[in-house]
DNA sequence: GATAACCTTCCAGTTAAATGGAAAGTTTGA
DNA sequence: TCAAACTTTCCATTTAACTGGAAGGTTATC
């Protein structure tokens, strides 16, 4: 199939396979004689693969390696268990930051009035 | 003061100093002779204003309308507030989707073996 | 008077993950 | 047959906020 219907097939945009094939993600398909890109099933399911991956926030260089994972028969589970925890870790980092900010961020908020008058504690915190 | 001087003083570094004034966020200061930049102490104060509204993970162009703000007597704290509580927005918008993948991470973690065997509950959900 | 430690400008590169667009070739459908 | 729709490569741009580095001028210290 051609590089658009893999397209539609997984929502991922032609641009985007092309670059992830560039970056090595994803394996050169075969081409037709016209020089068009020649996919098969098994790609949809590489590139549903790297979507799926995708939206839960692993980054490339972890998705070539959870693909490999995939691919490889001889794998053990406690491999993608470490990525994974891993890539959890992270995220709670930066959830913490964030919830660290909002609850400062809130505090401020609450205490300036809002209204026409210029007194504002939140700009007296940044400027203290 | 030189810029170096002020670095010292607000732990911004020279080149960030020179980037926002490279991009309008803080005014050009006067030169000496030399051709040094020659700062003073309000400067300090307004570096130090940039760099709490970083902290809070304001956005540059935020930084700028909060700096004008603050320099503006006739503002109404309303105002701050509203781009505050915009940012908190945000925030709390980025924390949900990190906290969503999290716990979908969780999930799938919690159900994986992680030993030897190659079964993996986190690969057949991402080939799923 | 030398040498280190500053400072200057200017241009380029970083990160991550795409996205935009031009110019040209191919396929499909009326 | 002709035009629309698709595809190709290649190069550049986007976002945000810096950071690196070269080449050269200035100031402070020994």
């Amino acid at each position: 199939m051609n590089i658009g219907r893999l397209s539609g097939l997984t929502g991922v945009t032609a641009k985007t396979i092309r670059y992830y094939e560039s970056i090595g993600l994803i394996p050169e398909p075969p081409r037709k004689p016209s020089g068009y890109r020649d996919y098969g099933d098994s790609d949809v399911e590489v590139l549903r693969f790297v979507s799926k991956a995708r939206l839960l926030g692993f980054p490339l260089k972890d998705v070539t390696q959870l693909l490999s994972l995939w691919q490889d028969r001889g794998r053990s589970s406690a491999e993608v268990k470490a990525l994974t925890e891993s890539h959890i870790t992270d995220i709670e980092q930066r959830i913490e930051e964030l919830q660290s900010v909002r609850r400062t961020l809130l505090d401020l908020s609450r205490r300036c009035h809002g209204d026409t008058r210029p007194d504002c504690p939140i700009l007296d915190d940044l400027a203290g």
